[in-house]
DNA sequence: CTGGATCCGTCAGGATACTG
DNA sequence: CAGTATCCTGACGGATCCAG
């Protein structure tokens, strides 16, 4: 109870916030089972920014979520794919990606609502 | 091809922004299937500050995910539950922690790999 | 092409105080 | 007890340049 969950508690929270940003989910429902090289992760996602997409890559590779394979060829190629474990997590992302899009009209009912009852 | 953040874009990114924060992800899991007040879910998270919890609410309230309900009593009392369609989102979520809890050490012994190797 | 470093503006988010 | 407003700091995130 002591230290030893507080430990565990710290840990969690810190991969929880790694994983749990727009970023991280976007890409790990970009790569899917897919393979691909930096420069095509980006034109597949809407607006993310160059230092954005390399700094949570970077995260998700430390967290053992993505395999990261460079070649050594001219010009450099990187290939970004999940890991077993990040394919696991992928089925779930994968979810709230498809709650997000199924909800969608949902949702927009919602807000009208709420903002029109004075909210 | 239709990537959640493609054509739909202005609002399932807004959306999707809205749910995929820490916070957010952390009161739909905290709520569960569960009735709770304000400061209840206070105390279960960890860490979460008295606005935060407050705007995250709010936001998941505006967008149909929360149910709020206040009694007009004395000391005020407030409840919060996920609607039906939170309930639907709170599946998913639950995925991804369980998948977090279920995947600690992998991912502390994927931390220590990439840092020890000079990332 | 990939990725790190730097500068810099914006805003998330914590602390506090006040209302109902 | 619940919620809002204010202030303020640090982190996020974009643009750009440099390196391999």
């Amino acid at each position: 109870m002591s230290e030893v969950s507080e430990n565990v508690g710290a840990l969690a929270n810190s991969v929880f916030a790694n994983i749990a940003n727009k970023w991280a989910l976007l890409i790990i429902e970009t790569l899917g089972t897919e393979t691909l090289r930096f420069s095509q992760i980006k034109a597949r996602m809407n607006g993310v920014s160059h230092k954005m997409l390399a700094q949570t890559l970077r995260n998700l590779e430390r967290d053992g979520i993505v395999n990261r394979t460079p070649y050594a060829t001219v010009p450099p190629r990187v290939d970004y794919c999940l890991t077993d474990a990040g394919r696991e997590l992928q089925q779930t992302v994968h979810g709230i990606c498809h709650w997000t899009r199924s909800h969608l009209d949902h949702i927009e009912a919602a807000r009208q609502r709420f903002d029109s009852a004075g909210g």
